[in-house]
DNA sequence: TCAGCATGTGGACAACGTACACATTAGCGG
DNA sequence: CCGCTAATGTGTACGTTGTCCACATGCTGA
């Protein structure tokens, strides 16, 4: 700088957004801008440069708190799963919503049984896992392939930093719909293991299809109709 | 270089492996070089300065070639998809030949009829068409993901550079069988519209976790018994 | 033979990740 | 209240990458 001797009765100034030397949380901060890079570009649009650029720090700054580039985009990838559970715990809600919503008799609707409640129940719950990530992916592509970028693996999967608001990762929000789809009769027992990873399989793999395979650029409605029928796919073929 | 005015009696001497100034066949050269980098680090591998290094060439000569390094990659991407169809016939001749092989009578057999044969075939084709994908994948994870990195589109997904020895890319591979999957009756023609995006997915989605994804480091067994029953799921599902 | 075009070279620039040394501050024991 | 120390941010610098520009070279057809 121009005059390093003098104390500075201005406030540092060093750029808008921070007056004081110290940040306060720039980790947090770090990875606010590093999901804000990954919605406009995807996992590799996050870099380190562009990130304490946007934060108004400079780039060495970032080493304080991530060893790499890559921890940064892990980090963020943490943070991107953790709104895709929320997504999909809000799209079981409003499913099951449908449900308990309008009374307990829907007018022409013929009663169930305990049983064939609990039975829908889960069902209508399995999907919104499967299409809840679907429009996740759909409304948020960067941010989703953040989240499934190659830096994450199982053993991280069920870090609490990954959760949605109901403590639980996608993945575990996946492997309980199908334990309740056992419960309750729905999914043969002996089908149930490795269900998981089918059924993510199915999803996971249109998701990458639409977002850049040869699917993107198709038509919403076509997309909607794709999602449907992936989903029930899974059901029938699981 | 020190001398730049001398004609040079000993031939240009740039580097060993080429000793003409023009060096032939650059093009097909810096792709093979892009593929070999995609198996050694997949497509982020790919890089314009690395691929004209291992070529013995300078960097901006590769730009006499290729507009950009997507061009690079994407012409590597072409080359991947090719090898891909390729796992993909070799996978269905090698099913195939199970049936015709030893003799039309195999022993303890029992007689099929020509419907049910045909309708067998059709079935081992289809299976083969998944199971060389995946193969594939699990065998060049690099070349696997540079075949499907986000360079390709529908568009460019029929091209000739992109195909196989029948002259067929992964994605006619495919559509092939599920044709024949309608023609010999196994599956319903109502069903068949989109069924090809709907197999992609799953089968799709299988590779990029296992390549990169939550379920790499699982052992052999389980991986191989996961893409039975992907395939599996997708025949009874679709 | 020679002009023109395709192809390869050399040098340069901006951006990136990141290592090293230094400056500044917060929070502590005295 | 003072000063020490650890935490945190700054400055400078290096190597690598993609890519632009001007120039050199060699093939090919008039």
């Amino acid at each position: 700088m121009a005059v390093t001797t003098i104390p500075a009765e201005i406030p540092p100034a060093t750029s808008p957004g921070r007056d004081t030397y110290r940040h306060g949380d720039l980790r947090r901060a770090l990875i606010e801008a590093g999901v804000e890079l990954a919605r406009e570009g995807g996992p590799a649009a996050v870099g380190v440069r562009e990130a304490t650029r946007r934060v108004g720090v400079t780039p060495n700054a970032a080493y304080r708190h991530f060893v790499d580039r890559l921890a940064l985009l892990d980090a963020v990838c943490s943070a991107c799963q953790s709104r895709v559970a929320i997504a999909m715990e809000t799209e079981q809600e409003a499913a099951l919503a449908v449900l308990g919503g309008p009374a307990a008799g829907s007018p022409a609707a013929p009663a169930l049984t305990d049983a064939e409640t609990r039975a829908l129940r889960a069902r209508l719950r399995f999907r919104a896992v499967g299409t809840g990530y679907l429009r996740f992916a759909l409304a948020e592509p960067g941010l989703f392939g953040a989240a499934f970028s190659p830096s994450s693996d199982l053993e991280s999967a069920t870090s609490a930093a990954r959760a949605g608001t109901t403590g639980r990762t996608p993945f575990e929000l996946l492997t309980a719909a199908l334990d309740d789809l056992v419960a309750v009769g729905v999914l043969p027992s002996e089908r149930r293991p490795g269900a998981e990873f089918l059924a993510w399989s199915a999803v996971h793999g249109l998701a990458a299809l639409l977002i850049d395979g040869p699917l993107r650029a198709l038509d919403p409605d076509q997309v909607q109709s794709l999602v449907g029928r992936v989903v029930t796919m899974v059901e029938q073929g699981l």
